[in-house]
DNA sequence: AAGTGGTCTAGACCACAGA
DNA sequence: CTGTGGTCTAGACCACTTT
């Protein structure tokens, strides 16, 4: 009747953990309140601080937490929304382009992505560095890569890197008629030059959208975008702004 | 010179590790090759196990490698493309539907659902379950919410559940005009419920693909998919099939 | 029964942010 | 400097699969 439940088929400590402090932060707690930290909260519910740790890295995973080192674990606001449309990966540099271009080089790619892209193994490509920011705060790193025959004209460009050169590179990417791009979504971990210009650790969670860009018939280029997975929703297809969210949440004053 | 690297910001061990790890998945092993047990591991690069475990995680994470509770760790296959395009993704239960009806009620959905398909609050709707298999192996599993005005004329059906009444709700959806319709992707762990279908333990990343099916200017369905975050890559756009893979693999004799 | 990965503990020390 | 989260250890036991 009114017993307690007994546990026929006991879930784990962390999981049950994961549930109660959902809960909490849906009742109790308001975007962007420190909670207390995690000393306390294992002894609070007389587990182990590993245990704990589990539960919020569970809750951090889902975008319900964030947690900085140095500083303490506070209630995240619901992940924005970030459209990864035709519209916003379009042809780079294009006017709509949502993207903020860093740097520029002449490298040899990975070996997964020159295969992609058809070149030889061991012939550089160029590789445009560029971020993406929104809601004033970053939310994609993203590395281009170009075959040297998708930009013939490059004369004229003396940098042999720098934001310049990238430019130039994107301006003689729009001459080439972009006939249509294959997207792909998975799960990844964020190497640590992505992660530095994310603000994360080595290793935290990215959605990493991969781009084919096809021109005559041709992989033209590459693009390889890491979203952070803990502050984006990813929106495609007609998308717009589509508020979906977890529970209850106030806003702290 | 030929000096080894001072670890000036020495990275962590697990982080090294994984990388290690990464490579030698990449040279030595096949893909379903059994690795070693974690003790052995442990052991045989001087760190704890779990500190080895960590490791395993990223590289689990990032689909490299899948590991069974009583059986061991094996060498991934590379992600399978797994197409979340409006083809696939169409009106439930159209001719080009890639689900497999389950199971079907009539329930009060979460708050957040019930928000979004503008029912009132405590107003049940019709909730079907289905799959999707790719590949001799479950994907996904779906909750499909039917707020009651889409689906007017359900004379004839007496079964309060189960898969011919789901069959049903989805023959009287058809009767709508689709007009347009809105996708996002996020990361999420898997409830309880969602990994039993999926053949993994509770908690385990997800990609969680919302649709919002729009007709008559109203959200007539709204569709919640999790999708193996370890084992698949979701395809969009113009796309195909796609193959990007991490690196040289070769299959088990 | 034996061997695997999964959970959990109670400690320790480190890196970093802020006062 | 203090307090925070991040890393790491060396154990123990549990749940599960296979033999």
């Amino acid at each position: 009747m009114g017993t307690t439940q007994l546990e026929t088929v006991p879930e784990p400590k962390y999981w049950h953990l994961r549930t109660v402090l959902s809960e909490a932060l849906d009742s109790e707690f308001s975007v962007g309140e420190i909670l207390p930290n995690e000393r306390d909260l294992a002894a609070r519910f007389g587990v182990a601080r590993a245990t704990l740790r589990q539960a919020l890295e569970q809750l951090e995973l889902e975008g319900r937490l964030q947690r900085r080192r140095g500083v303490g674990t506070t209630v995240a606001p619901p992940r924005m929304g970030v459209s990864v449309d035709t519209a916003q990966h379009a042809w780079p540099g294009g006017p709509h382009d949502a993207w903020q271009t860093v740097d520029c080089a002449l490298e040899v790619p990975p070996a997964a992505v020159a295969e992609t892209l058809v070149t030889g193994r061991d012939e550089p490509v160029h590789t445009v560095r560029r971020s993406r920011v929104s809601h004033g705060q970053p939310v994609a790193a993203e590395l281009l890569y170009i075959p040297a025959d998708s930009v013939r004209d490059l004369s004229g460009i003396d940098a042999p890197s720098g934001a310049a050169r990238a430019r130039a590179v994107l301006r003689e990417l729009q001459r080439l008629e972009l006939e249509r791009q294959e997207n792909a979504v998975e799960l990844g971990s964020a190497r640590a030059d992505d992660a530095r210009e994310l603000d994360r650790l080595p290793g935290a969670p990215v959605l990493v959208v991969t781009t084919r860009f096809i021109a005559r018939g041709r992989t033209a280029a590459l693009s390889v975008a890491t979203y952070r997975a803990d502050t984006c929703r990813l929106t495609f297809g007609d998308s717009g702004g589509v508020e979906i969210h977890h529970g209850p949440e106030r806003h702290a004053s």
